[in-house]
DNA sequence: AACTATTTATAAGA
DNA sequence: TTCTTATAAATAGTT
C-alpha cells in the first residue's frame, strides 16, 4: 500500500512475507489496544504465524474473555438444554431417565459443547450428575445390603432352630433310653413346620444389578 | 489522527466514542484479515464494546484457535502433570492412591485447569478416572456379592442340617413309640458337631465399604 | 453517513 | 532485523 498498492492474496516470497508478518502484526496489536484505550472495549487477539508462533494481547485475563464469549455463543448446546429442562423439574434431583440421557451425552461428548458451558454450568452438570449416579449406586448397594441383612435373619433363624432340634434329639435319645415318654417336649420348639425353600426367591432378582427402578419424568 | 491529532485514552464524548468505536473496530478487523490472508497467520479477534456487544472474527473456528492457544499456555497444570506422571506408570491403571489424588484434584477444580486441557488429555483424563472408579466399585461389588453367595451356601447347609434333625427326631419318636434302640440312627447324620457360631465372623468386615485394598504405588 | 485534512501504517529498498 | 521514505490507508473532526 505504499511504494505500490499490494493485493491481498498469500505473500509468495517467503522472506517478504514475515517482514510484512512482523510489521502488520505490531500494526494490527497497536490498534486493538488504541481501540480498547479509546473506546473501553474489552478485546482478545490471538495470532499464529505460519511458523506456529504464538502472539496474543488481551486487555484483561484471555480465559475471561474466551468466558464470555462461550457465553454469547451459547445456545445450540445440549448440555445447556439438559440443564435447563432439570431446572423445569420439580424434584430436585435428575431421574433415572434423565441420568440415562445424560450419560449418553457425555458418551457423545466433544469439545466444542462443553467449552459452550460456564464455571457455574459445568459445576451444575457435575452436581446433577453426581447427584443422579449417587442414587443409583446407594439404591443399588441399599439392594445388596437389605439382601445381605434378610439372609443374616434367615441365617440366625435356621442356626436356633438348628440347635433346638439338636437339643431335641439330645433330649429324645435320652428319653428313650430312660424308657419315659417325649411327646409333650416335641411339640414345644415354636418354630410350626417351616420349610426350607421360603423366600428363596428374593436373593436371585435382587442380584439384578441394572437400573431396577423405572424413573419417573417430569 | 487527523484534522488533529488526540491522545491515546479513553474518549470522554459518548457520542464520539462510540463514532470512533465503529470506525476503528472495522478497521481493526480489516487489518486482522489482512494479516491473515498475506501472511498464512491463524487469527482470533474478540471484541466486546462498552455495552456489551460482542464482535469476533476467526480465521478457522474459534473454538480450534482457542484450543490452540491453550496447548501453547500449557505448563504448570495439575491435570496434565497427573495424567504424566500416570503415563510412566507400568501397570495399566491409575492405583488406589492415584485415585484419590485424582478425586482431590477434581474437588479442587477450576476453569483454568481444566482449560488447559486438550481434547485428547480430557479424553484420557476422563479414561484414568473411570477406570479407576470401575474397579472401587467392582471390587466393592465382588465383595458384596461374594459374601452373598457365602451366606446362600452355610443358608443350604443349616436347612440340609435342619432337615435331617427333624428327620431324625421324626424317626426317634416313632422308635421310640414302638419301643425300639435309637443308638445306630442317632449316629448316622454325617455332619458331625458343627457349631453354629462357625465363620461368623466374615459377615461384619466384608460390610465396611471403604478403600479395603491398600493400593501399590508405580 | 459523507467529506477531507491529516496522521498513521507500511511496501520496497537500503 | 531495523531504518528510510514514498505512498496507501485510516481516521478525527466537521457537515
Amino acid at each position: 500500500m505504499v511504494r505500490q498498492k499490494i493485493q491481498i492474496k498469500k505473500i509468495d516470497n517467503l522472506t517478504s512475507r514475515q517482514v510484512t508478518f512482523s510489521k502488520r502484526r505490531r500494526g494490527l496489536f497497536k490498534k486493538a489496544q488504541e481501540l480498547a484505550t479509546l473506546c473501553d472495549a474489552e478485546i482478545a487477539l490471538i495470532v499464529f504465524s505460519a511458523t506456529g508462533r504464538l502472539y496474543d494481547y488481551s486487555t484483561s485475563s484471555m480465559m475471561q474473555i474466551i468466558q464470555r464469549l462461550k457465553m454469547h455463543t451459547e445456545g445450540s448446546n445440549r448440555f445447556r438444554q439438559i440443564l435447563h429442562n432439570q431446572a423445569e423439574c420439580d424434584n430436585n434431583g435428575a431421574t433415572s431417565k434423565e441420568l440415562t440421557a445424560l450419560t449418553l451425552e457425555l458418551k457423545q461428548l466433544n469439545g466444542e459443547e462443553l467449552q459452550g458451558l460456564g464455571m457455574n454450568e459445568l459445576a451444575r452438570l457435575e452436581r446433577v450428575v453426581e447427584s443422579a449416579l449417587g442414587r443409583v449406586v446407594k439404591k443399588k448397594n441399599d439392594m445388596l445390603i437389605s439382601e445381605i441383612t434378610k439372609m443374616k435373619t434367615r441365617e440366625i433363624q435356621l442356626e436356633e432352630e438348628n440347635a433346638m432340634l439338636k437339643q431335641l434329639a439330645e433330649t429324645t435319645r435320652n428319653a428313650a433310653e430312660l424308657g419315659s415318654s417325649v411327646e409333650s417336649i416335641t411339640n414345644s420348639d415354636g418354630l410350626g413346620g417351616r420349610c426350607p425353600e421360603d423366600d428363596r426367591s428374593v436373593s436371585d432378582t435382587a442380584l439384578k444389578l441394572g437400573l431396577p427402578f423405572a424413573g419417573g419424568d417430569c
